[in-house]
DNA sequence: ATTTGAATACGAAACAATTCGTATAAGCAA
DNA sequence: TTGCTTATACGAATTGTTTCGTATTCAAAT
């Protein structure tokens, strides 16, 4: 097992990132209960999938009781982050303004978002 | 062969699909002579990838000549907006605002660009 | 007509991600 | 202790994507 410097977690782990993000320390059937409400797979999906994330060095786990608890190693920000750029530079050749007005055009922001977002960017430009 | 309502082009795709949106008609040399310059696969794997999209519909085709001319039949807006609503969805939670801010925080947006952002928010909250 | 160069077709290997069946171990209750 | 329930371990099947080798076809030049 080597540390990971993964910020490209496919979509199964990210998803269950998302949910050790949330709720910090995770059995296998906590993840998996949350998980089963949008999905259907197994039992035993869900703990292959957390045993691989640990070979990969994504999250740790505390083996000292038989019920294995998980827990995060990436950084939610930072993960956020990697995905992000990512998606400026694949999909918008790299122009950050392009993806935002995309990004408000149809997911129709409220007034409120869209207002916090205006004081954001007063922040930005000084 | 079925209609594509493919909005969710594999990696490889999307950067011919890229292509194709910018440069309207292409054979697979055009596009395979742009790809190479970022990524060093042969010209036999560009052409089996857009032959692949033909069959799930992603390009059209002209093959009355013996060099096929490729045209995207993705309209490019949907496409990248679906891929946009798919990371609010999956990556911040609903939230459009916070990709938002995600997406300017670290890409160091231009003055520039933040004044057509800017511009454009004052239109959508109109 | 023959050769040559550039194109497509096709199958299959290589790789990666997801899924699950089955084996085994651990703890708990009778 | 014996059996029941709930864990983990592990291998392997399945599915999807990318890659490329080789065969074949076509057209233009000789």
């Amino acid at each position: 097992m080597t540390i990971s410097t993964n910020l490209k977690p496919t979509e199964s782990e990210l998803e269950i990132l998302q949910i050790l993000w949330e709720k910090g320390n995770c059995t296998v059937r906590d993840v998996h209960e949350i998980l089963e409400k949008s999905k259907d797979s197994g039992y035993t999906t869900t703990l292959k999938l957390m045993q691989i994330m640990h070979e990969k060095g994504l999250v740790a786990r505390d083996t000292s009781s038989k019920t294995h608890i998980y827990t995060s190693l990436v950084n939610q920000q930072k993960t956020e982050q990697h995905l992000v750029n990512k998606m400026i530079d694949n999909v918008f050749n790299g122009s950050a303004a392009r993806l935002v007005m995309q990004a408000l055009g149809n997911h129709t922001a409220s007034k409120d978002e869209i207002d916090s977002i205006k004081k954001y960017l007063d922040e930005l430009s000084k």
